[in-house]
DNA sequence: AACAGCCCCTGGGTGC
DNA sequence: TGCACCCAGGGGCTGT
């Protein structure tokens, strides 16, 4: 699914329900889900859940003792759930954590591209992350010096998770909507005032999903209601809610991107 | 280093 | 109705 703020919006959702549960059995149905399935065999069991958090995309639970940390990425279409054991569990559930009081943790991923990972160093495994959008260290500096030299489309560079941290197809158009900036613009070839504009889209984008708990769509993700509130994600055709001007929709970088042709130069 | 292109998967939608 | 084809929110890997 998932961009920043849907995997906020998990990690909100998750924590009320799996923070003090103790883990006591993995079961692993998709081999590749889980690069090192020994491992989580071997250490989960017999952990508790201390604290989640988010970086970037990925989900982190924190585990007691401290010395390992479950990292998770939803990928496309990867969804958790906590559900008690004796509910039935969908077909697509591939990973599935037992817990204590007759609980389970549920990793389920119609298309098997997310992943688990226990690891000992978080900050070293996720090392090669760039800033959170919505801290300090996301700033109009960094971004201009990120974008200097980059012949690329400044779209693609958005959907760069070295660049910032979360970002997807979704969020990247609807910033550069509201930036008024063309998707296919060489990164390099943006000003200094459009940089700063960028980055408070961005900000604001990102701060809007999250409050309104991320975009639901199809059968990946549900809950959020950002969707209605989309200005060209998703609108081909449909007239733009500033100029009228009908939304176009076209590849950039092999991602379908959405831009109102008037008002984004 | 930068970048284009391919690949991993499944299932829903579309057009014939 | 059946079926081939296209498409998808992510990201890692390859070769140039």
């Amino acid at each position: 699914m998932p961009e920043l703020p849907e995997v906020e919006t998990t990690v909100r959702l998750l924590r009320r329900e799996l923070v003090g549960h103790r883990f006591e059995r993995v079961s692993l149905k998709w081999p590749r889900q889980c690069p090192t399935p020994g491992v989580i065999r071997r250490e989960l069991p017999g952990r508790r859940v201390a604290a989640l958090s988010r970086r970037g995309k990925f989900i982190l639970v924190h585990l007691r003792p401290a010395d390992r940390t479950l990292l998770i990425h939803l990928r496309m279409s990867g969804q958790l759930s906590v559900q008690r054991a004796s509910v039935p569990s969908d077909p697509h559930a591939h990973t599935v954590f037992s817990l204590d009081d007759g609980l389970e943790l549920r990793f389920s991923d119609t298309r098997k591209f997310g992943r688990v990972y226990l690891v000992r160093d978080p900050d070293e495994f996720l090392a090669r992350l760039g800033p959170e959008p919505l801290g300090a260290a996301f700033n109009p500096k960094w971004m201009r010096e990120r974008f200097e030299g980059r012949k690329r489309a400044i779209k693609t560079l958005l959907l760069e998770q070295s660049i910032v941290a979360g970002m997807g197809n979704i969020y990247a158009d609807e910033s550069l909507f509201r930036a008024h900036i063309d998707p296919r613009r060489s990164a390099s070839s943006l000003s200094s005032r459009e940089i700063r504009t960028l980055h408070s889209a961005i900000r604001a984008v990102l701060e809007e999903a999250i409050e309104h708990q991320g975009t639901s769509f199809d059968w990946v993700y549900s809950g959020g209601e950002m969707q209605s509130r989309l200005r060209v994600y998703g609108r081909r055709e449909q007239p733009c809610a500033t100029c009228g001007t009908p939304i176009e929709r076209i590849v950039v970088g092999q991602r379908s991107t959405h831009l109102c042709p008037r008002c984004q130069r």
